[in-house]
DNA sequence: CCGATATAGTAACAAATGTAACCAGTTTTC
DNA sequence: GAAAACTGGTTACATTTGTTACTATATCGG
């Protein structure tokens, strides 16, 4: 029977289902111990390692657009999380950066994160790890051939 | 430094950015060529298996809940793409079937949809596709224990 | 049987996400 | 060097998704 699709076996499917698990974990667990959601901890995880960004440069590090970060950055700005700093190069946007209490979070949450997913892959081999990052990249970039344009 | 975490080595995050973006692609091939969201499509591609299936089947087959399958099948339904016969077993429930016009969707959705697969997949070698499956088996479990209760 | 509890499905509401319009401010072009 | 085109960021609106509540039927316990 040709051009048959069993729903069970459509790659796609299965990559949604068990990513969107995935996702519930991560954000229920970062909800419910911190108050945050998945964008402004990206954000966050982020800004750890590099102060001093613009919107736009989070946007790309995150793969988010603009409304989103938007959100995330005033989100965690009204709760003091990051700071906002005037850009000298440019007077429309601010560099964000982690106040003090933006790093203690940070140093919570990080090494939760890392437990949780120690937990969700613990019963995979280093040598799976690697090769599921590795198709997960060649996945993304797969993708692009299909962007409306100029990706 | 120890707790600390690189979001790009992140693999929760590189799951969610990959596979996002493949179910774009896939959504809009959907949507455009066939007005189809992905939840619905997910109702015809089980339903053309294994006709006269109650929602709660559905729900179970699809892995979605009784609300998203309930909306997906009336969009179906005012389609003139799925039939609802009263269950005899249960007159709470309808047993749904593809009608003609369903079948004959199906049958054009179908091998649409494998190209794809096949496309987004291409750099990958039979032995990676079916390691990849194992692995997103095996996520899927483990997420299972995270479940609030009852799973 | 008959009241209590559970289940199939829908409807109504809340929260999140995507899209488009907008307002500075910046660069380009002539 | 000013009008046109563009960019960073926010706001406002539309669409989608999740949650709760509800209606009708079924099942369970005595």
């Amino acid at each position: 029977m040709p051009g048959t699709l069993h729903l069970d076996g459509f790659l796609p499917y299965r990559l949604s289902i068990a990513s969107n698990r995935v996702s519930n974990v991560i954000a229920t667990a970062y909800q419910s111990l911190f108050g945050l959601r998945i964008a402004e901890w990206r954000l966050i995880a982020v800004l750890a390692e590099s102060d001093g960004m613009s919107q736009q440069a989070l946007g790309i590090a995150t793969r988010m657009d603009k409304v989103m970060v938007s959100r995330a950055a005033t989100a965690l700005h009204d709760r003091g999380l990051v700071q906002r700093a005037p850009n000298p190069a440019d007077q429309r946007s601010h560099l964000l950066s982690l106040s003090k209490a933006g790093q203690d979070l940070y140093e919570q949450v990080s090494p939760k994160a890392l437990a949780l997913e120690r937990q969700l892959f613990s019963g995979f081999s280093a040598e799976e790890v690697r090769q599921l990052r590795s198709m997960l990249e060649r996945l993304e970039e797969a993708t692009a051939a299909f962007e409306p344009q100029q990706g």
